[in-house]
RNA sequence: GGGGGUAUAAGCUCAAUGGCAAACUGUGGGUCUCCAAAACCCAACUUCUAGGUUCGAAUCCUAGUACCCCCG
């Protein structure tokens, strides 16, 4: 038999897709029938907290069964009895990983996610399951299976305050000064990425060239895609869904843990909701904002996968499943490439 | 019936001493080394109608149309 070193990775299926073409379900359906756990790669659902307005699945932690975690009987007596209710996100039966892992409070960056997700990737491996990655976050995906290299750089809340109050140009000639390199590649009139750029250099000198580190999984990339009219009728439901579920009812419960601004930050869901509870706007106008801006997002979305090529864009849940099957027949007999 | 006012993009708010018709929203396209449902970039579409004055009119003049206000 043919050993190819597609072998020897892991195998990781990736499921992405603009919001509302329905990824989630089909991530559980493709998890229940190949014997998989699902990674979110949501910038949001990451939070606790924020259900309704990220379009969470409805699933439930439960204390992890003892014995179900092999590792858990190796660990110390001590540990094993704190550690022994370990709770698990279940959906549909489904082991979700990646949701409600940190308080509305705290920002949540790509990095923070690599790290999660590698480690749950790691865990489903160890189980003998086959991690699915599926979420509407085109970077926070591409950073973990792209292997892209973020510089070591936390965020510096102080340095930020100092630099929000300065112009555009002022921080493309601090830039400028530091790391005249990067001064040239960056998106220049971009506050966001100046500041960070500027960050970065702070902390290492100059900005690193952005890398690749080499590709440790074995990909497969599906894309479920909707045709535009259905898509668009998809997410004027899921908007009116949204309010009818409670979308009102979060808010008023985040604005007792949080400020307006973090609530602000939190996606476009959030702020129209926001603007609605403070009476600013009216229902009609809270769900027109509502669809109309997720089929903004939704293009946004689209715009980012495009250029990917890896992309096996499907419209039925059956391709999925036959592209899916042939996949790992191929892995377990050796094809190179099968594709 | 008489008097006064307003009219600028698909929409809304609305800018332009008689001198290249802007901004906002939307729409379409795009960018991406740590808040990425974020932030940013590019593009297309406009002066109510008909005349007149002028080298040149959104702007000044005349008439019309629509809407608003006041007096009958």
């Amino acid at each position: 038999m043919v050993t190819t070193s597609e072998q020897n990775k892991t195998p990781l299926l990736v499921i992405v897709g603009p919001t509302a073409s329905g990824k989630s379900e089909l991530a559980v359906k493709i998890a229940r029938k190949f014997d998989g756990e699902i990674i979110s790669a949501d910038s949001r659902q990451i939070y606790r907290g924020l259900d309704i307005g990220t379009g969470k699945v409805k699933g439930v932690w439960k204390s992890e069964p003892p014995g179900t975690s092999g590792e858990v009987r190796e660990r110390h007596i001590k540990e094993v009895t704190k550690k022994r209710r370990e709770k698990i996100f279940l959906y549909k039966g489904i082991r979700h990983h990646c949701i409600d892992s940190a308080p509305v409070r705290r920002v949540f960056t790509v990095a923070d996610f690599k790290t999660y997700a590698e480690r749950a990737i790691l865990d489903i491996e160890g189980r003998e399951k086959l991690p699915i990655l599926c979420g509407g976050t085109g970077f926070w995906i591409d950073a973990v299976v792209s292997g892209l290299t973020l510089p070591n750089v936390a965020p510096n809340p102080v340095l930020r305050k100092e630099l929000v109050r300065k112009t555009q140009e002022e921080l493309l000639d601090m830039l400028a000064r530091v790391d005249p390199v990067r001064a040239l590649t960056i998106d220049q009139k971009n506050p966001h990425r100046l500041i960070r750029a500027i960050e970065i250099a702070a902390a290492l000198g100059k900005v690193p060239p952005s890398s690749r580190e080499k590709f440790r999984y074995d990909l497969l990339w599906l894309g479920l895609s909707r045709p535009p009219v259905e898509l668009t009728v998809r997410i004027e439901n899921r908007a009116m869904a949204m309010v009818r579920a409670g979308l009102i009812e979060e808010i008023r419960t985040l604005r007792k843990r949080v400020g307006k601004k973090r609530i602000r930050a939190l996606g476009f869901e959030y702020r129209a909701a926001l603007e609605y509870s403070e009476g600013e706007i009216g229902k009609e106008e809270l769900i027109g904002r509502l669809g109309r801006e997720t089929r903004q997002y939704a293009k946004r979305q689209t715009t980012w996968w495009k250029k990917n090529m890896d992309i096996r864009w499907i419209r039925r849940d059956d391709d999925a499943f036959e592209i899916v099957k042939a996949w790992l027949a191929a892995r377990k007999v050796g094809i190179p490439d099968a594709w």
